[in-house]
DNA sequence: GACCAGGGCGGCC
DNA sequence: GGCCGCCATGGT
């Protein structure tokens, strides 16, 4: 059975409720987590996670584990950031299924985080594959076989429509196509889906489809950052963010969101 | 009972 | 290109 330590690199609570993944339920030190049509189960102990249920080689790559967190903890040019990352420390960057995540952002957009898990627990509920004892995450086909009426009913509100087209278009795309275009090309793709603007084709493209370089801005990106630039567009920061933390990209705005949500949680 | 949420769209300039 | 009002819904 595997088991992987548990130590600066990864806290799976952090990991879990920072605001990347919809789908997982924590009961103690008992984790349950659903990616596209898999389950797994994995428990704490005092010193390590165990995966208990799943597969490994999934489990391996799901939580990022080919990627080394010392280096991308390390030489961090900006104190505010660098204050963030002790403050996230553990929380890795989840590698997830990038058809999930056009659905789940698409979701997202303008709601909270516990109506946005209800909402795609709903359609998992509906439209998911019966695994024996859990529902898949709707296949794209699954989706497309619905109206917005459908969608609306499901309580999406104005979102309805946008599940129902964004599904109709992608029915039958190729994913692995997809994935060898690059981010430019790609965001422009996703962008051409009706309810896909920057921010949520940036989160599509973080964690949907690992490019670490994107910095998705939304309302607490925007907080965080508005007393330093000022008045400026989500759009161009997100490009000006991106421009200059490279490759730390992904996982610098995760800090920061992670923070100042759980800071605010707290004091707010 | 406001206010706000991992925003985007359409209309306007 | 940029700005602005509106969009359903429900958690806090």
């Amino acid at each position: 059975m595997l088991s992987v330590k548990k130590d600066e690199n990864f806290n799976l609570k952090a990991t879990l409720e920072c605001g990347q993944v919809f789908r997982y339920k924590i009961n103690g030190g008992r984790y349950t987590v659903f990616s596209k049509d898999k389950m797994m189960v994995i428990e704490e102990n005092e010193s390590s996670y165990t995966l208990v249920e799943g597969e490994e080689a999934f489990f391996l790559k799901y939580f990022d584990f080919d990627r080394n967190y010392d280096i991308i903890c390390s030489n961090i040019a900006d104190d505010f950031v660098s204050d963030a990352m002790r403050f996230s420390r553990g929380i890795r960057l989840l590698n997830q299924d990038p058809a999930e995540m056009v659905f789940s952002f698409i979701i997202s957009q303008n709601n909270h985080i516990p109506r946005i898990k209800a909402i795609i627990e709903r359609l998992c509920d509906a439209l998911g594959e019966d695994k024996g004892g859990y529902k898949a995450f709707p296949t794209v086909e699954a989706l497309a076989s619905k109206d917005a009426d459908f969608y609306h009913k499901a309580g999406l509100g104005y979102r309805a429509e946008y599940i129902a087209s964004a599904a109709r278009s992608l029915c039958g795309e190729d994913f692995n196509k997809l994935s060898g275009m690059n981010t430019p090309e790609l965001r422009n793709y996703l962008m051409l889906l009706k309810g896909v603007g920057r921010k949520v084709a940036d989160c599509i493209l973080l964690f949907g489809f690992s490019r670490r370089e994107v910095f998705p801005v939304d309302t607490w990106i925007m907080k965080v950052f508005s007393d330093i630039y000022g008045n400026i567009s989500a759009d161009k920061l997100a490009c000006l963010l991106s421009e200059r933390y490279g490759e730390k990209s992904g996982y610098i705005q995760q800090w920061l969101f992670y923070k100042k949500r759980e800071t605010e949680k707290r004091f707010g």
